[in-house]
RNA sequence: UGAGCUAUGGUGUAAUGGUAGCACUACAGAUUUUGGUUCUGCCUGUGUAGGUUCGAGUCCUGCUAGCUCAACCA
């Protein structure tokens, strides 16, 4: 049980809210869900399922310069894929009107004030956290003279910029955001839900609580960096004399070898640095998608990374090993060589198919049995095979066994080179009596290694993905260098692959995740089609 | 240098004054027609100095370190 699930178990106990519990999920639509949103979600969403409460999605769209609707419509898929349901959809710009009625009351309470000084002005005045600031010289406006500015600020007499809206509490304040903060900016720009109604917004500390507490939510979950935001959000529901949530705060998500910064995920989509929010590089939810993961891994590792204050940096096998325990119970095994050498078995009839039984999933007998063709030549990893292997090295080498998985146990006799003195062909017999399911069979090998048939197999296009950033911190980084100097300039490979003939497009494509055997997991990318297959490495095996 | 927050193995996270546990990672072994899985074993930890107490990771005080705050962003 993590600090915010007691908190809320003392809270249902000392029957507060009634002992309800209601959450929230409030992104704002500026950019595309990433994994640390996903702790949120499954954080928000699992404590309102555990304690019979319910959350609602609300989009904080109160700065309609940066939100768009591509947003809205991907983080609703992305909650959906993860396998949440909202019990509301809100948006703060639902709340505009009360907002602004909210904001009058404070006004005729002599809580709130029009400021007519620049930015500029204002920033001097607010001083710096070591000393206090200075009151504005439009501060001790009349209640009258204050609400006929903010209405005629709300009529659009005035260009952006000229005027704000600042509550009235206490300049010398040590928390910054006590230093009035401002409440409404004037903004002439069009909103992506309200259109031009509105040419003032309300900032996020006058817009967040007030949204939290029309919707009756009663524990609003944030992180961290809001934690000096508090005071204030408790401020306008006591001046408002509202219903008041409680602001719990904790720490994000932090993963080593990326970033979660939606401002530097944007400008590795803007510029080209990945593919798009889809990338199966980057730590986006869409991206995981596509890289392979499964929601149930992705809830997992929430779970997994627990919940608490401090800052943490959680590191990427983890995420790894819950995408490995999911697909290894889930995944279709495969034979797929993704790095091929010829392998000719001399003493096998040249033109014979003997049609080998393989399983699906060891893991799970009723993904029941396939058929799969065996014949005298055969694709198998270059890897596979070692001209000098040493003691700790158990495949193939000239004269050593090994066990083709579902067929013979073979035995290499010689193999053959090009100029380069590349190996071109691995020539090896088979034993006759050591078919799979043979007494002679049950012999013991040291390797097992699969195979594909060189007349009986297709290929695909397999992409291989390393770390997007080859350093554990990638903000981190030297003078004058950015994080784009840490970027991996090999986090992508693409191989041209051999896979079973059986893997159809329909087959690929409904099926999605499979486990090439020995090597990984993959997933079956959209861009595949009937012409060719396509797929992403998920993770690889454990080696 | 003002205010707030945080310090437990390599990484996370428990222990709510009473045996420092769990997961990941690393390593070792057993099993295995995937060098996967499964099973077993194993290494490493309470930032620091005091204090309270029969007993402190936990409470108190000082120190140190890290993070957050000075957008008309959220």
């Amino acid at each position: 049980m993590n600090f915010i699930e007691q908190i809320i178990e003392e809270d249902i106990q000392n029957r507060k809210n009634d002992g309800r519990v209601q959450t929230r999920f409030p992104p704002e639509p500026n950019g595309y869900l990433h994994i640390g949103h996903a702790k949120s979600i499954c954080l928000n969403f699992g404590v309102a399922q555990k304690y019979g409460g319910k959350t609602n999605l609300r989009f904080d769209d109160t700065n309609p310069v940066k939100e768009d609707t591509e947003y809205v419509d991907s983080i609703r898929e992305d909650i959906k894929w993860l396998g949440f349901q909202w019990a509301a959809e809100y948006y703060a710009s639902d709340y505009f009107d009360q907002l602004y009625l909210w904001a009058e009351q404070l006004i005729q309470d002599g809580l709130a004030y029009v400021d007519d000084q620049t930015q500029e002005e204002i920033s001097k005045g607010r001083g710096v956290p070591t000393a206090p600031g200075t009151e504005s010289p439009y501060r001790n406006r009349s209640v009258e003279e204050n609400l006929d500015l903010f209405r005629r600020m709300k009529a659009g007499e005035f260009p952006d910029g000229s005027r704000v809206l600042r509550a009235k509490i206490d300049m010398a304040s040590p928390n910054m955001h006590f230093r009035d903060p401002i409440m409404y900016r004037i903004l002439h720009a069009e909103h992506h839900r309200t259109g031009n109604k509105w040419c003032i917004y309300p900032m996020y500390d006058f817009a967040h609580g007030q949204s939290d507490s029309i919707e009756g939510i009663t524990h609003s979950i944030c992180t961290l960096e809001f934690e000096v935001h508090r005071p204030l959000y408790d401020w306008f529901c006591e001046a408002l004399h509202i219903h008041h949530p409680q602001q719990i705060e904790f720490a994000r998500l932090n993963l080593n070898y990326t970033i979660m910064s939606k401002r530097k995920l944007l400008q590795l989509v803007k510029e080209n640095y990945v593919r798009g929010w889809d990338d199966p590089r980057m730590p986006t939810i869409c991206g995981l998608r596509r890289r392979g993961y499964t929601p149930a891994a992705i809830r997992n590792f929430a779970e997994t990374v627990g919940v608490a204050k401090r800052d943490n940096i959680i590191d990427v096998s983890l995420l790894e090993f819950c995408a490995r325990e999911d697909l290894n119970k889930t995944a279709i095994r495969t034979m797929a060589v993704l790095d091929p050498v010829k392998l000719i078995i001399d003493n096998y009839p040249e033109d014979q198919v003997e049609m080998m039984d393989a399983v699906n999933n060891p893991e799970d007998e009723s993904a029941g049995t396939r058929k799969i063709p065996f014949a005298k030549e055969l694709w198998i990893e270059r890897a596979d095979f070692r001209e000098n292997a040493d003691k700790k090295f158990y495949r193939l080498s000239i004269d050593r066994e090994v066990r083709l998985k579902y067929a013979y146990i073979i035995k290499c006799t010689h193999i053959v080179k090009d100029e380069n003195g590349e190996i071109t062909e691995i020539h090896c017999t088979y034993d006759p009596l050591t078919k799979s399911g043979m007494p002679d069979s049950n012999r013991k090998v040291k390797a097992t290694i699969h195979w594909v048939p060189v007349k009986h197999s297709k290929a695909a296009e397999v992409r291989l993905f390393d770390r997007l950033f080859s350093v554990p911190d990638p903000d981190n980084c030297e003078e004058g260098q950015t994080f784009l100097d840490n970027l991996n300039p090999n986090s992508l490979e693409i191989k041209q692959a051999w896979v079973e003939e059986g893997l159809t497009y329909e087959k690929a494509s409904t099926i999605k995740h499979f486990q090439f055997e020995r090597i990984g997991y993959f997933y079956c990318d959209p861009d595949s089609s009937e012409e060719k297959l396509v797929f992403n490495k998920t993770v690889s095996l454990k080696q």
